[in-house]
DNA sequence: CGAGCTGTACGAGTTTGATCGTACTGCATG
DNA sequence: CATGCAGTACGATCAAACTCGTACAGCTCG
């Protein structure tokens, strides 16, 4: 039995009805604690899951919303990484693709571990 | 705010008198989010850490202790990375160098995240 | 002291991943 | 249909890390 949560109040997105399908990504029960924690061990998207977390009053959010001073191609990098490793949705709105973490998927099989995105603190800043 | 945690029962070390100095080790503040969980998204370094905190009953644990068929310098190498990241803690008993993992630390930093590690299951079994 | 043991240091080979430029696709809007 | 925009694909480059063999250090015990 994992340990009883106690349901930490992330946003919780709505979904609303006639949403894009998302992009694929990998199944509730194939999530690996290893290859989760490997996406979220790089300080970049760290910084993206916790704003998300954080600032996501709205359902989801387009790759510019983040202010990433980065090229395109590597922003694409690491939500490729992240969709991949489970941690983020994502979903084709027209031109933009947009994010979201799977709150409910990740705290199902490894709760507790968004709270510590949530409080985690960039190293300069 | 982290998640209020129900106090998982690990083992805590007793800690008793006439122990030997820990190797070099990153304090308790400097710890990061990110780099601990980047030590803890290899396989191999979770089993040993899932390991310490399941069947610790005694205090420490020599390398040869884990039934790992690896070549010695290939050991160093990963419980030096789990040191210097500062998920454990080690010794020197002689001959011997003995791991522990940090639980007060870890959990005082990263609560619940040890409750992960210990939930974890190998991929092949 | 010399043998044997635990573990390290060092270095090479290999792999993985980050970074980013350029060219491209696909949608939207006029 | 032409322009512009969001984002991808591909490929090159570079840095980090994994793996492991070999040689060595340090302790212990006969």
């Amino acid at each position: 039995m994992t340990t009883a949560r106690p349901a930490p109040v992330f946003t919780v997105p709505p979904e609303p009805a006639g949403t894009p399908d998302p992009l694929p990504e990998p199944d509730v029960a194939d999530l690996r604690l290893e290859t989760v924690l490997g996406a979220l061990s790089d300080p970049l998207r760290l910084r993206i899951v916790r704003r998300l977390l954080l600032e996501s009053e709205a359902f989801d959010h387009p790759c510019g919303w983040f202010g990433l001073d980065r090229p395109k191609s590597s922003l694409t990098h690491h939500f490729k990484a992240l969709r991949e490793a489970g941690v983020t949705r994502q979903r084709q709105y027209g031109l933009e693709r947009r994010s979201q973490v799977r709150v409910a998927d990740l705290e199902a099989r490894f709760p507790g571990l968004l709270a510590l995105v949530a409080d985690w603190t960039p190293a300069s800043g």
